[in-house]
DNA sequence: TTGCACATAGACAGATCTGTCTGTTAGCGT
DNA sequence: ACGCTAACAGACAGATCTGTCTATGTGCAA
């Protein structure tokens, strides 16, 4: 087993994508050059382009790095919120008051990067997955919650988070979460009523 | 008066913004230099640069420009939709609809704009003015539509909105902008509950 | 000790991007 | 007929960006 080798790998390129995530999210990803991340990662340049043949490569890198952090805040605020499926539909919006408030918020990552690549890329298919996969795992919790219809509240509670995400960064004002998350709370109510039990029903 | 003067000027001029229109939105607005502007509008460099002094200032008008065609088209779909500002409420998000099934369909300028800029700076203080300005359209309408607290609702609204618009690039399905407009209709209904009249209340 | 894998340091090539500058051409009003 | 203004054509400077290449250093294992 290399555990040596991988260990010793992963300092230097570990170095490389936790600047990238902070440049890259705090700027844009083409306002970045790699220069500038490999000066502020204090690597050399071929050990760059060691770990990552192409810029793009980083970028995707910087990608799953955002997708494995957001998508655990998300399941922590879900969780945090309580057991029962229904509540923590609600109870992750708070991931995204939670996020609009930390400064130098600037949106969402995945839309940001898509804004800036093209369809069919690695880079945009990224976004895609992602969306995709969040918008899986809320399915899955509203079924579990026994929602009349699983997949429209789904994409509802979806839209709306990102519509939280995008607006959150161009108002400064911490209400459009708060009203994201009451929205929220009457979607599930409404997709509810009639079956209240905390078992999904049938 | 010098009618000749601006006529001649805005022809140059209106080949520049609109080879921009196409050209920013399609791939982005740092991916397109301003030397492929002046070619593909036949355009002399001397003259793109004396309407626009430096590339940001185009992005600029080009960002007025998608202001003025979006806002005409919420507006277009609103009044369509029917007289009653609660009726135009829900048939604003034709508009979303119509936006997401063009092909060549990429999101919202606006926040691909931001993502793309720094906040404090002209380009995305542009962002924050048409979605401020939306918002304050959408909360007028509320107002007359007697909802309850307007202010909530339209900001209900302009989440879905930008949700929709965000999520309508990386899904191929309608499904986005119609969930967006039922889930409204829900909202808009909500609001409403008791104050049935088309007349606001009191 | 010798070799190997990984890292550093930084010069370099080639493309591209923004913005400037020079010189020429065409239309319009006086 | 003349001059003014806007537009055209395109070379040029200077910066920056991606990616390659050479030369060197360092720690671990056999």
């Amino acid at each position: 087993m290399s555990t040596t080798t991988s260990t010793r790998a992963s300092a230097a390129r570990e170095r490389i994508v936790e600047t990238a995530f902070s440049l890259f999210y705090a700027r844009g990803i083409r306002a970045v050059g790699v220069d500038l991340i490999i000066a502020e990662s204090g690597v050399a340049k071929a050990t760059f382009y060691k770990h990552f043949p192409s810029k793009d490569d980083l970028v995707v890198a910087y990608l799953d790095r955002v997708d494995d952090v957001w998508t655990a805040q998300l399941k922590q605020a879900a969780t945090a919120a309580g057991d029962a499926p229904a509540v923590q539909l609600v109870g992750l919006f708070d991931a995204l008051g939670t996020a609009c408030r930390r400064d130098g918020y600037r949106g969402c990552a995945f839309i940001n990067a898509a804004a800036e690549s093209q369809p069919g890329t690695p880079v945009h298919d990224r976004t895609v997955a992602h969306k995709t996969a969040v918008l899986s795992w809320v399915s899955d919790l509203a079924t579990q919650a026994g929602a009349r219809d699983p997949g429209g509240l789904a994409r509802s509670l979806t839209l709306l988070l990102d519509g939280g995400l995008a607006s959150g960064s161009l108002d400064a004002s911490p209400e459009a979460p708060r009203v994201a998350r009451e929205c929220a709370d009457a979607l599930v109510s409404a997709a509810l009523a009639g079956r209240p039990s905390p078992a999904a029903g049938r």
